[in-house]
DNA sequence: CTGAAAGCGCTTACAG
DNA sequence: CTGAAAGCGCTTACAG
């Protein structure tokens, strides 16, 4: 058992003695004595104040801590051998009244429980790894500091860390710092069970190196070449679409994409090019005349020479049209180069967003919106990854599951009589 | 050595033979033999597809597979029982190469490193937290899904997983659904060697707990009774002190206080009483009048009759007062108002918010702040916690840190050139 | 400067 | 339905 940091204080544990490592002061029944009033260390000095006790100077002081009682500074840590002890059965017991791999009889099991309650014991998460080759750990790769604003992460990153927890795993954050490496490092030294990787790129260095991991993976994003690992995002392509379509159905009779920032595009990310795609395959399916202006940056300058491009290309009649705004982080700007022209969406003009409800609904003229639905890519990812942890290694690998856009119809849609009166009739 | 799913398939690894626990495919040189091709099953099927080979029908085939080779599907894991075999050395010689816990003669020092590179050998890291007692592992109980929006926690969790990286450790994130139990969770079962803890409230039901855990311990934010546990946080009594001084600087001859939404105010965040405590002894000690207006809430009806209070009580000289806006969250809706009333920050009058940098440049007024530091605030919070975690038992244990908030004069307080003049006159 | 060996606290065949 | 024991892959006194 390790000093106390003082000589002048010694520790003796009262039975049932436990066999953990002490750590500083046992968790045990114990009694604590001041021997020597000349040798009052730092430490006994720290316990003293902690214990909220005068410090004695030449008498000795009894503590008496029960099992359960929580003070700082350490504690021998029960084990299941003591529980085993204690309950009057074997360890392996132990084991599988806790995980239910083998059936208990209920007087075991009570006694099991009792035990268990009573040390308020818990399983060593290293030693349960060891032996079982399993750490109840998923590794999330976050995109940190890979774009400028991510306030859009932290739904993906709640998400995916309840959901985990549901199936009684804990999440480890990976930062994208280390890149690759980082993929190497938590899945050789067995620090996780299986990763999440999100907001992957079209050609991602990623990519290759999780594919060779020996523990399962699971894109969020679609890449190029996901070398047979299994993806999961929102369908940007039916996304793009749906925009378009909205703003068709509303009576806009051309529609123009403010696409997305370059920073955005030259990172590859994949959604960019399939949302694009859609809004091109819809407006064609529609016989919409369409304009993409791209890229677009956050900047008022780029803005404000996108939406004049845009505005010129008014119809025969002076009628606007359709804005579709792909790039979230851009719809804000893009609305207050409008308020500065005098044009009000929904009235002037139609606009479809791609964000999210809480922010669509934010705006001085609330937003149609097309949903990221990070919520739903995340549970999908993780049911899907726990999927493959669980399946045996001859099971059949899956896919890409694509989570289908919602749209919500706001102010931003709702457009004059007049165009939806013509719209009714036609 | 398990099966492969399939009686037909025969793996045989050779020299040398790793210690290690066969997954699934072998990552050491190996031969693999197909025996029989009537009992040829999905198990073996996949295997071949895996490799990119023909199922062959009748004859064997042979894999000749690198020790680095990155093949999915499970590897045969080297452990340092092997690196030491290869290297020709002792196991501990390996972890002491490792750790630098004790001096290794060059040569000996090569020949492992070379052993390590060649196996590509990564130490299993629960092995070594139950043999260390260390997880390297910090756990981080954040604050999802108790308010709406939570923007303003990324820079936190990002800053907080960065820094602790830095000392070689990962970060897990325990969502706060599980509330104190979460706490004693991970500390319990060893899955975490400290935490942190954020934003906690006035008097947080966790505190008490994490105060028993036997591990370290530090919270972000300061409660009503931290129960010994050290605190970091923003100076928020000389944050508010600091919006006052700016809008007096400014020629302000009286601040208003648009307050916190009742939300926030009834989750017992601690740092609501300090900020307007600050401003309080701000404006009293500049002779300043205030107004306080709390709660107001993120609806617009609310703010609409906040700022009419607040805008009636213009001075004598039909002088408005300087707002000062604490809540975050609140500052695009207040602002929203103003520009219906026609009023422009920093010109009619003075406005100072708390927020970030990055969001007070948005604006198109783009607003004076007084900064959260949330990276300052999460870096000492993590240099702290290893301070702890490296101290002696008997080390001093730190109190209260308080970071300094930082005040950027922009455009809202920019005030027209009469009140300036006045101001450098005065 | 290095090695042999005990031990960390579980799980899991193996045996009954 | 239960137990005895091996073993997971490291670290760390102990010994030289």
């Amino acid at each position: 058992m390790r000093d106390h940091g003082g000589s002048a204080t010694s520790v003796t544990s009262a039975a049932p003695r436990c066999s953990g490592r002490a750590t500083s002061v046992p968790r045990c029944p114990l009694v604590i004595t001041l021997r020597s009033a000349q040798k009052v260390t730092t430490a006994s000095r720290g316990l003293a104040r902690w214990c909220q006790l005068p410090l004695p100077s030449s008498s000795s002081i009894r503590i008496d801590d029960d099992a359960d009682a929580s003070s700082e500074g350490g504690a021998l840590v029960p084990t299941s051998r003591d529980v085993a002890k204690l309950a009057g059965v074997s360890q392996s017991t132990v084991s599988y009244v806790l995980s239910g791999k083998r059936p208990i009889s209920p007087e075991t099991r009570k006694r099991v429980e009792g035990a268990i309650a009573q040390l308020t014991f818990q399983p060593n998460a290293g030693a349960r790894a060891l032996a079982s080759q399993r750490t109840q750990v998923i590794g999330l790769v976050a995109p940190f500091g890979v774009t400028s604003d991510h306030s859009g992460l932290l739904p993906f990153i709640e998400t995916i860390a309840r959901s985990v927890r549901d199936h009684d795993h804990d999440l480890l954050l990976v930062t994208n710092d280390e890149g690759a490496d980082g993929l190497v490092r938590v899945a050789g030294r067995r620090i996780v069970d299986a990763l999440v990787v999100m907001e992957v790129e079209a050609r991602d260095e990623r990519i290759p190196v999780a594919a060779g991991l020996d523990v399962p993976v699971i894109l969020i994003g679609v890449p190029d070449e996901r070398a047979g690992l299994p993806c999961v995002d929102l369908d940007f392509h039916a996304a793009g679409a749906l925009a378009v379509a909205e703003l068709a159905a509303v009576g806009c009779r051309s529609a123009a994409v403010l696409g997305y920032s370059s920073a955005e595009i030259d990172r590859g990310i994949n959604y960019v090019p399939r949302f694009l795609e859609g809004v091109h395959a819809g407006a064609a399916r529609l016989g919409l005349p369409l304009t993409v202006v791209s890229p677009v940056e956050l900047e008022r300058a780029s803005v404000d020479a996108a939406l004049d491009e845009v505005l010129s290309v008014e119809s025969d009649e002076g009628e606007l049209p359709g804005l579709v705004l792909p790039h979230t982080e851009g719809v804000a700007g893009v609305l207050r180069a409008l308020a500065d022209r005098g044009l009000v969406p929904g009235r002037h003009l139609g606009v479809v967003a791609m964000s999210t409800d809480a922010a669509a609904e934010e705006f001085t003229t609330p937003l149609t919106n097309v949903s990221l639905e990070p919520r739903d890519v995340s549970r999908r990812a993780v049911e899907t990854l726990f999927r493959l942890l669980e399946a045996p290694a001859d099971a059949e690998a899956p896919g890409i599951e694509l989570v289908q856009p919602r749209l919500t119809r706001r102010a931003s849609t709702a457009l004059p009589p007049a165009l939806a009166a013509a719209q009714l009739t036609a």
